[in-house]
DNA sequence: TTACTTTATTGCAATATTACGATAAATGAA
DNA sequence: TTCATTTATCGTAATATTGCAATAAAGTAA
């Protein structure tokens, strides 16, 4: 016992919660914002705007790409990060659908 | 070192990925997506719904409540659940702001 | 080639999450 | 009261996540 029991799930439920846990931290969270307020890629100063250590950074930018988040590609020496509009359509369509279909009618 | 370093985050950031890592299971997913299938509060039968042990079950719960996703209340022997239309008009918002603002124009 | 820059990976310690058996708490019914 | 039902909590084991120092890898520049 200890791990998530993904095999009981639906493939949707996996594949929901999966992206929803890619945004489940805050750096992640700001990285995602960040991203979005430059309103372009942004090509190696991401650590510097992060209070957390080279690694450690570089660990959440690779969930955030494991998940569909974010897209990055080789410039030069350094790496070119951007949002993934697929993901974030996908994101946006499924709390309007939930929210759309939520009665507030509650004992 | 392995604890988040939420101190060093926004509020914003904070609270944002809290909400999101309340979901960031299967477990609750499905829950909230049951919750909203049967269009009200359900009383009881929660548990037989999901492949998980009644104890990890309420742990579940208990983290949905916590977030301000789902609401409990008292109802004779048992409790009723149901949604809580304002967590999800937030996310709701939330990604559709950041949709709204994405540029794909990546390098 | 060497030196430099930038990002990724490895290895590990600290902490958090997940799951569940056992048990407790709370309520209703008999 | 006692019994049954339902949900919560406790305790604990298994697993996952977080963070970073050290190092590797991959590229540019000289």
């Amino acid at each position: 016992m200890g791990a998530t029991k993904s095999y009981q799930f639906s493939d949707h439920h996996n594949e929901m919660s999966a992206l929803l846990k890619a945004l489940a931290h805050p750096a992640r969270v700001a990285i995602v914002e960040y991203l979005l307020k430059v309103e372009s890629c942004i090509c190696g100063d991401i650590v510097d705007h992060l209070p957390l250590a080279q690694p450690t950074v570089s660990q959440h930018l690779r969930e955030l790409k494991n998940a569909g988040i974010i897209q990055g590609s080789v410039e030069g020496t350094a790496i070119c990060y951007c949002l993934s509009e697929k993901a974030l359509v996908k994101l946006k369509n499924y709390f309007g659908k939930l929210e759309s279909k939520v009665k507030s009618k509650c004992c």
